[in-house]
DNA sequence: CTATTTTTGTTCGCATAGAAACAATTATGA
DNA sequence: TCATAATTGTTTCTATGCGAACAAAAATAG
């Protein structure tokens, strides 16, 4: 199999995704990156996160978590609040209208590719698990020219820069 | 497996491509979208190609093809043409420019990758090209909303839309 | 205590990606 | 033949994504 296969194959799936994000956005007027950002925070201590912590899980550039942030304090589904004690921190809070909104299209993500993983049997499933997991690390190591003696969760913090 | 775990894990592996992306293109001012295209219309008859040809093969949206085809335009690596006949038509060409950068780089995207993929087993490598066209297909049907007494590839032209 | 280094998030610029609007051109139907 | 529909690619706008530069604040070292 051809690498440059993998890579067209990679940028189909990518585009697929992309595009039912566009279809939601129009539609309830959030992008799959903002409900990954209200999500997390709906499952953080008090519905709030430090942006550090969004970044981290988004697995973003801070500029990229920045802009996130923005657009949704624009729309009024987060609030940006000073954190005691660490004036370079800024804590991130779901308002009550982020609540709501993610208490309405939760399900969006996930009901027509769930509703398509169900049916597949669980060896195909877990082959598909193993798949990305198995690129995930062939293209970490890639980017990051890791000495094989050093495990990989080492250096996914360290990986992150702003 | 959840779904979101799906999402994010793909999210993860289009990151360190993207990445890789970025750091070809600082080494050699090219972009990995940029590079599909000058691979495309070297494989191309006269080295040239529509550019709807070489939107359908990048599968893009024909502004953002437009969009990568003007900075290659800008660097001197395709020159825009006019095709005889019809004059809403824009024949792309390879300059030989793009044809010596080609030289040098084609292997840029592949080396690092590929050298990993040929240390997998053959199983292990079908498992992933059979994980990624299935995870295609999910993702088409999801998109589309395709009736399944059509095949797929009727559909494949028919949703690339301008 | 002070100078230096590190950390945090913002801004700016560039590239990619899609949608919408559009003008020019070609194809189609009556 | 002519009016209408479809096609092609461009432009504009928005969002995402990254790198670089930056300022303010905190941490560290001497």
């Amino acid at each position: 199999m051809d690498t440059t296969e993998i890579l067209i194959k990679i940028r189909k799936i990518v585009r697929s995704i992309n595009l039912e994000s566009k279809k939601i956005q129009k539609e309830h007027g959030v992008s799959i990156p903002q409900i990954l950002c209200l999500q997390f925070l709906r499952n953080s201590t008090n519905y709030q996160a430090g942006q550090g912590e969004i970044r981290k899980f988004l697995n973003l550039n801070s500029s990229t978590a920045s802009g996130i942030i923005n657009r949704l304090e624009t729309k009024g589904l987060v609030a940006r609040l000073p954190k005691r004690g660490d004036k370079r921190t800024v804590t991130i809070a779901l308002t009550s209208k982020g609540d709501q909104l993610m208490q309405e299209i939760p399900s969006l993500l996930h009901e027509q590719l769930t509703e398509k993983l169900e049916n597949l049997d669980d060896s195909t499933l877990e082959n598909i698990q193993t798949s990305l997991e198995l690129l995930e690390k062939l293209l970490e190591l890639d980017h990051l020219e890791a000495s094989p003696l050093i495990a990989n969760d080492d250096f996914t913090d360290a990986s992150l820069n702003n």
